[in-house]
DNA sequence: CTTAGGG
DNA sequence: CCCTAAG
């Protein structure tokens, strides 16, 4: 039934969304509050709220046992949420819970715990198997406590909410959260107390909360001030406190025929304007771990989603709207951007779509991701949505791509229509495939370059031409090539142009005459006719060079990917200029920094 | 912007 | 070749 993991944070989602609509609809549908607090249970069973020793006692208690204790899921799971770290059962027994339930839970916990010899199938079914619940969690039950294993399932149906994923859950709920002015503990506390809590007295919901009253729990969360104004910001970001790692779902996205169909209209705008940004990725539906299958995403800048968060909301906020969008964060590198759909993609997230227009939410590995389909040099593929406001400066823009290609054509007269079918189904295998969007353009744009631009002017054509006469034909002529220019700026990226044996030489002379490293000073003086060459092309073709000369195996023939043979003589000099410039320079540096070591300590 | 170095 | 981090 559930069988396929991949589809487990779809059905999850849609579990949620039915049992909202459905069995639950005794309940505000989205927003019914459930709030958590830590509490000590008393003698005769009544609660009283843990003070603030108590609660660094259980913090201390945690972090104490956090190696050796086992996790004992059992309890976790009849809660909204889970701490990813430590069990609450390290800091309420047992018996605290079942004289909890027993003293503060009506029917149905009280139940749940009578009837926990029933079938495990019988409470499945009980539950209508709201839930895909791992195997492995239930294996788990029944290892470290048969008798309460049963429990989760008939929770699940009240708060039907939860899913645990290696300790750590997401909560789907909107607005559930502990407004317990105590910092951290209040969430780890939560998960040992019982599920229904919305009849403690003491409570506060988040969602009722004025902003004021938001950031003063916010305040009392973090230890900090906060002066944001947005409500759901807010919210979020004590929630995720309270939480700690866990991962807060931005909004309660649901998922239906991989169509977004309900959730946070707020949400579902932001993904519909592309404005869906690094973190609300995040938060999506995800997790740090995986033992279910649904692989986590790790940060793509290598940071917990913890440090992540840490590092937006300690930043001096200031945000502007309601819509959140404010939130200054750190503008997506070209390479993560790549990177990040490279993932998506290998994710398997590509899901053909009739209208090809449209941008669709769909779930990935429990991961939400808004596609829209491109067309690629006429194939139509789905990638994830990537807002075409252009923040910085272009990247290999796929359109450009496409002119790209009718540049070319128009210049090459006729292009064989053959060959252009042939590299799309490669292209899409591509796509399909590991190598992902990345992978898949410079595919293209390779192909391109050989396919239609080498017989314009091919190295041959280059070395025929004497640089001289180049130089003589108009230094404005920053390509003199054809149609170089026109190519390289529909691609956004430099046409690759091989270095002419003239050009190696010139540099070799360059740097002879001026040193290594004087880029700008061999260009002005070397270079002027190839201003296509920056300096820091003469750095890389010198680091190439060098490292050809290093080699000095490359005499024989080994070349022969067409890499132009670099005259021997010219490598000697290169060899020669790299011993006199490198170890050399290092000795005198070496030198310069004993003496002045030596004076300052007192020597010479 | 220039350099240096990693990708 | 591209991208970034340092000066």
């Amino acid at each position: 039934m559930f069988g396929n993991v991949k589809d487990y944070g779809e059905t999850f989602q849609d579990s949620i969304f039915q049992t909202r609509n459905g069995s639950l609809s005794s309940t505000n549908q989205i927003g019914n509050p459930v709030t958590y607090k830590l509490v000590r249970v008393a003698g005769d069973g009544s609660l009283v709220p843990a003070t603030d020793e108590e609660m660094l006692e259980v913090k201390n208690l945690l972090e104490k046992n956090e190696q050796d204790m086992p996790v004992l899921p059992d309890p976790i799971q009849t809660e909204e949420y889970i701490p990813d770290e430590g069990s609450p059962s390290q800091f309420l027994q047992l018996e605290n819970f079942e004289g909890f339930f027993q003293s503060e839970t009506a029917g149905p916990y009280t139940e749940n715990l009578n009837s926990r010899h029933e079938s495990k199938e019988e409470l499945m079914n009980g539950s209508q198997m709201l839930f895909a619940l791992p195997d492995t969690k239930f294996q788990i039950s029944t290892e470290l406590s048969g008798n309460v294993e049963l429990v989760p399932s008939k929770v699940l149906l009240q708060e039907p909410i939860l899913f645990s994923s290696n300790g750590c859950s997401i909560n789907q709920s909107t607005d559930v959260l502990n407004a317990t002015a105590s910092p951290k503990e209040p969430a780890l506390s939560t998960a040992a107390s019982k599920p229904d809590f919305s009849r403690v007295p003491g409570e506060i919901s988040l969602a009722n909360l004025s902003i004021k009253e938001l950031q003063e729990t916010f305040r009392a969360t973090f230890g900090r001030e906060t002066t944001s104004k947005d409500k759901r910001w807010l919210k979020r970001r004590i929630k995720m406190g309270l939480i700690n790692s866990c991962v807060v779902p931005t909004t309660t996205l649901t998922i239906n025929d991989s169509k977004l169909i309900g959730g946070d209209q707020d949400a579902i705008d932001a993904f519909s304007k592309g404005t869906v940004d690094e973190e609300t990725a995040t938060e999506s539906i995800d997790t740090p771990a995986s033992p279910d299958g649904i692989k986590g995403h790790s940060n793509d800048f290598g940071h917990s989603p913890v440090e992540t968060f840490v590092d937006h909301y300690s930043g001096n906020e200031d945000f502007e709207g309601e819509d959140g969008s404010a939130k200054r964060v750190r503008k997506p590198t070209r390479r993560y951007i790549e990177e990040t759909n490279e993932k998506q993609q290998i994710d398997g997230s590509m899901i053909p779509s009739k209208d090809p227009s449209s941008i669709q939410a769909v779930s990935s590995e429990g991961r939400v991701v808004v596609t829209r389909m491109v067309s690629l040099a006429g194939s139509r593929i789905q990638v994830p949505y990537v807002s075409h406001v252009r923040r910085s400066r272009p990247r290999e823009n796929i359109m450009a791509l496409g002119e790209f290609r009718s540049k070319s054509w128009e210049v090459k007269a006729a292009p064989e229509e053959g060959n252009l079918n042939l590299s799309l189904p490669q292209l899409s295998n591509d796509v399909n495939r590991v190598p992902g969007v990345k992978s898949a353009s410079r595919c293209v744009q390779k192909e391109s370059d050989k396919d239609h631009l080498k017989p314009i002017f091919t190295d041959v054509d280059q070395e025929m031409m004497e640089p001289e006469l180049l130089d003589s034909s108009g230094d404005s002529s920053d390509d003199n090539f054809v149609d170089a220019p026109i190519t390289q700026s529909a691609s956004g990226r430099k046409l690759h142009r091989a270095w002419t044996i003239s050009e190696v030489e010139k540099l070799v002379e360059g740097v002879s005459k001026y040193g290594v490293g004087k880029w700008t000073e061999i260009k002005k003086l070397s270079f002027s006719p190839y201003t296509h060459r920056t300096t820091v092309d003469l750095k890389d073709k010198w680091r190439n060079l060098q490292k050809a000369s290093s080699s000095n195996r490359m005499e024989g023939g080994l070349k022969k990917h067409g890499s132009m043979a670099i005259p021997t003589h010219i490598m000697l000099q290169v060899r020669e200029l790299a011993q006199k410039q490198s170890p050399i320079s290092r000795v005198v540096s070496k030198a310069r920094v004993v003496k002045r070591s030596r004076s300052r300590n007192g020597f010479l």
